[in-house]
DNA sequence: TTGTAGGCGTTATCAG
DNA sequence: CTGATAACGCCTACAA
């Protein structure tokens, strides 16, 4: 009564009267054997129960058919709903998900890493902490299938699946100034200021803002509620003329109307807000937001399959891919 | 360059002039060697880059140092919130988390039960789908440990979280009652009136209603923000004289203040409404919401710390835990 | 303090 | 079509 139960190829074999080899063949349907043999091993394994050992499998082909997920911040509702997505495609290939998040915290994304790749996973989809790409360069030379979410980047067992991030600023800008908007601000986040690549919303949003020969405020705060209002209460207390914002995340943006409903002005009469991901909650939100869509379905899935494809050809080096946003327009903006 | 490196404990052993035993003994910390040789063997272990394989290890060990959480609905933040502290217990304890959601349906529970248990998970940490009881029983009978959050179980192998509904369901109404409100109504859950486990939130409604010798009228809908948006736009159509609401959770709450503008009334002068959870967005809401708060680092910490005691105790009975709740009052009750 | 032998449950190799 | 036999990388006896 204690502990696994443990029934084995070998326990199905005995039974059926026949070899383990030949019990290991039916059971990953590998042909090469009669009709008569696989309905006699079928009928023993469910008679049995059997179950295979996925450790002692993985332990000799080098594949555990996990995957797994390293994000950040598992609080953001843009994070989880990616999380269910590429749960759910795993699931699909047959696969398993081991599940993390960095906290933005690059020795806890190594860590991280290190103990995915002890547990043989397949493979390994990451939003990178400070969008650091030295680690995952080097994780992916040793020999650990990554792909990148949310970042360019190419190389040998490397995947990337990004947004065209540009191109949503660029919408949501425009947006803000087609509904008559002279003064716009943005809440941005921190911590792409603080990393590596260039911070593509800012670009977006500051290229856009020129085109319009518009000056446009940014005030930096983390990606979440609590720094949405921040920013955003630093932003009015500054430049107390601002009727239009547009945020970093939707969490920003939920912050930053907020905000200014603490400041008693009111969205959107007053100031205008656009967000950007598209979480759930946006369209339940009083009034609801207008916000940049990207397509979490799709995201996930492509990320589930270019983890099978850089298992499949390690080797080469892959192109990224890059999907469109959309802009959905509510009540906010 | 191609797939793993591997190196493994005989190459440690080698190199470092020593038995595989010895350097096993140095990496588990076992004692029974010299400091000279755990001088050595960590030096080389650091130099060849030695990460052990977890998967051999757990071969033998029949424990992988993972725990699986099965949820319903990931896109509650609730439950994400959740995730994310088991995660963060899971890791201190030095354990990776499988992640999978089963939609409330008890067949993909089973496979994804089945699933974990193939890859030898230490336990498994679960909301169960449909509150269903049977098939935990079944699985923790052949030897899974299985934690139930939000449900009362015990036996052998079976641990249980739970948090007092029932009293939270008291604290929700007697607050509504005492900002004076007189027709209170229900947004319930569906999928709990279907389970066979008696629905605790509603239980503790009806009965806190009839001490105040008043009645409530119920609307069951799904546990989601368009659940709770029906729900309250059937109530309000049956019973326009309402004013106020008890939501089964803060998604369902959420779907209700958004009924409730739709409608053309205001929270909380028209109707007051109290959540269940207490989720990060509930204090960002304009107006922002009052609602029961369930401690979900405890939760989490708990669920964890008991998958370690099932597995050091598998034979015994433990006792379940109930932890309590508390109200948070905010501005929408 | 150290090493040897054996096995965990599976797949791979090669022979029949 | 089928079956011995050897790995995979590690741990657990037991012996020295």
């Amino acid at each position: 009564m204690t502990g696994r139960v443990g029934i084995t190829l070998h326990d199905v074999a005995r039974v059926a009267g026949v070899s383990s080899r030949t019990v290991s063949r039916v059971v990953n349907d590998e042909g090469g054997f009669s009709d008569a043999t696989r309905t006699r091993v079928t009928g023993v394994i469910e008679q049995l129960g059997y179950r295979p050992n996925l450790l002692a499998r993985a332990l000799i082909t080098k594949r555990s058919g996990t995957i797994g997920l390293v994000g950040v911040d598992i609080t953001d509702p843009f994070f989880a709903e990616l999380a269910d997505g590429v749960q759910r495609s795993a699931g699909k290939f047959g696969k398993t998900m081991f599940f993390a998040t960095s906290d933005n915290d690059l020795d806890r994304q190594n860590a991280i890493f290190e103990t995915m790749w002890s547990h043989a996973v397949d493979g390994v989809i990451v939003f990178t902490a400070s969008g650091s790409q030295e680690h995952v360069l080097e994780y992916a030379a040793r020999g650990l299938p990554i792909v990148v979410v949310d970042q360019e980047m190419t190389g040998p067992g490397i995947g990337s699946i990004s947004s065209d991030i540009i191109g949503g600023a660029l919408l949501a800008v425009n947006h803000l100034v087609s509904v008559g908007r002279k003064n716009i601000a943005m809440a941005a986040n921190i911590n792409s200021a603080a990393s590596r690549i260039p911070p593509r919303r800012e670009a977006g949003f500051r290229s856009t803002m020129e085109q319009h020969s518009m000056v446009g405020h940014i005030a930096h705060d983390t990606a979440t509620i609590e720094g949405g209002r921040r920013a955003v209460q630093k932003l009015l207390a500054q430049h107390p003329g601002i009727d239009g914002i547009f945020a970093y995340n939707d969490m920003m943006a939920l912050g930053a109307m907020q905000a200014i409903d603490a400041a008693g002005r009111r969205v959107p009469d007053d100031i205008a807000v656009v967000g950007f991901d598209d979480v759930a909650i946006c369209e339940a939100l009083v009034p609801s937001l207008t916000t940049i869509r990207i397509d979490r379905a799709r995201l996930s899935a492509e990320a589930v399959a270019f983890v099978q494809r850089l298992v499949e050809q390690p080797d080469i080096t892959h192109d990224p891919i890059r999907l469109d946003v959309e802009l959905i327009r509510r009540a906010s903006a």
